[in-house]
DNA sequence: TTCGCGATTGACTCATCAGTCAATTCGAGC
DNA sequence: GCTCGAATTGACTGATGAGTCAATCGCGAA
C-alpha cells in the first residue's frame, strides 16, 4: 500500500471515530446501532468492520486513545519537580481541559467506560487502576516529604481525589452543575482546594 | 383477595425482587435475560412478568425502594440539631452501613443506575438530584453558621461529598480498595475528614 | 489500457430475548 | 366437592441488530 493509501486509510478510519463519538454521546453505547455510527460518518455499514473488528472495538480505541493521552501526562508532571498541589492541580487541568475540548468524547469515556465498570470497566480495570496508581504515588512521596499528613491512605487519598473529578464531570454531563468558562477553571481550583484542605499537613490541626 | 394471599403475593415478589438482585450483581442488567432472575428465583419465566410490567420496571423497584429509604434517613437527620459535621458523617454511615448489609444491592444501584446515567440514570436523575440538594442544603446552612467557609457553593460541595463516598464503594465493588470490617469503619471517618478539612471554617486560613 | 488488490457497498443471516398468552393449577369460600 | 378468580406455567412470537460476505468500485502499477 502506498504512503497516500495509508494515509487515507487513517483518514477514513478517524471520521468512523469521530462519528462513533458523536453518535455515542447522543445515544449511548448499548442504545445506537453500528448502522447508525455508519450513517453518521457518511459510509456504508460493511465499512465500519473494514476498520475495526466489532463495535466495541470502536468504543475501546476511543477510551485508550484518550486515556493513554492522560497517563503520559501524568506521567510526566510526576517527573518534574512540582510541588504536591501542583501537581494534582495540573492533573485537574488536563481533565477539565480535556472536557472543555471535547465534551462528547469524555462523556463516552465517563459514562460508557469509567463509569459502566461491568461491561467496558472490567475490561479495562487495569488501565484505569494505572491511572489511581500513579496519582497515589505522588500523594505517597507527599506524604514522605511531610507535605501531606498521613492520617489517610495514598490509595484512599487517590480514589477521592479521582471521585471528585469524575462527580464534577458528571455533574457537567448531566446538566446538574452549571458549566461555562468561569466554571472549568473554578472546578479546577476548588477539586484541589476541597482534597488538599483535608491532606495538607499546613492545616493539619488546626 | 384475602390477607394471607396478599402476604403470599407480596412475599413472592420479594423473592423475584432478590433474585434479581444476585443475578444483576453477578452479570449486569444489559447482559442478564429475563429468564436468569426467573430461574435464579425458582419461578417460571411468566410469573416475572405478572408482578412486574418489565425489566426495567423490577430495576426501578430496587433502586427506588432503597433510595428513598436514603432520602428519608437525609431528611430526618437534616431536621436534627447536629453539627454539619455530624450530619455529613451520619450519611456516609448509613451508605458504607447499606454496602456493609447488602453489597449486592449497592453494586446494582450504584453500577446500574447511579453511574449508569445513560438509560436509568437519566430516568431517576430528579430522585438523584433530591438527594445532592439535601446535602447541598446541610452544607449551605453550615456556611451561614460560619461553621464551614464559603469559598466553595453548596452545591460543588455536594457533589464532592457524593463523588468521595460513590467512588470508595466502587473501588470496593471492583476490588480497587481492600474491604473489611476495619476499612468500613475508617472510610466514614475519611471521607468526612478528607472533604470537611477543606470546607472547615477552622482550618480554613492555617 | 489493462490488471490486481484493497476499499467500499449493503442485503442477508442468524442468534438473541423481551414480552405475550392460552392453558393449567391452586386455594378460598360456599 | 364445586366454583371462580387469581397465581403460575412455559412455549411461542416478533423485533432487533451484530456481524458476514459476495459483488462492485477505483486507484496505482505495469
Amino acid at each position: 500500500m502506498s504512503a497516500r493509501n495509508e494515509k487515507l486509510a487513517a483518514e477514513k478510519r478517524r471520521v468512523i471515530l469521530d462519528a462513533a463519538v458523536r453518535v455515542f454521546a447522543r445515544q449511548g453505547f448499548n442504545q445506537c446501532r453500528v448502522s447508525d455510527i455508519a450513517d453518521e460518518a457518511g459510509v456504508a455499514y460493511g465499512l465500519v468492520y473494514h476498520y475495526f473488528r466489532s463495535k466495541d472495538e470502536v468504543l475501546d480505541t476511543l477510551f485508550l486513545e484518550r486515556w493513554n493521552v492522560m497517563l503520559e501526562v501524568i506521567r510526566e508532571l510526576d517527573g518534574q519537580d512540582l510541588a504536591p498541589r501542583e501537581k494534582l492541580y495540573a492533573i485537574a487541568s488536563f481533565i477539565v481541559d480535556s472536557y472543555r475540548h471535547d465534551p462528547e468524547l469524555m462523556k463516552v469515556i465517563i459514562v460508557e467506560v469509567t463509569r459502566a465498570a461491568n461491561s467496558f470497566g472490567q475490561t479495562h480495570l487495569d488501565k484505569i487502576r494505572e491511572a489511581y496508581d500513579l496519582i497515589a504515588g505522588i500523594v505517597e512521596r507527599a506524604q514522605l516529604d511531610g507535605a501531606f499528613k498521613d492520617t489517610v491512605t495514598p490509595r484512599f487519598a487517590a480514589m477521592a481525589f479521582y471521585g471528585v473529578i469524575e462527580q464534577v464531570l458528571s455533574g457537567w454531563i448531566f446538566e446538574t452543575l452549571p458549566q461555562g468558562e468561569d466554571e472549568f477553571e473554578q472546578a479546577k481550583a476548588l477539586v484541589v482546594e476541597t482534597i488538599c484542605g483535608g491532606l495538607d499537613a499546613v492545616s493539619a490541626t488546626a
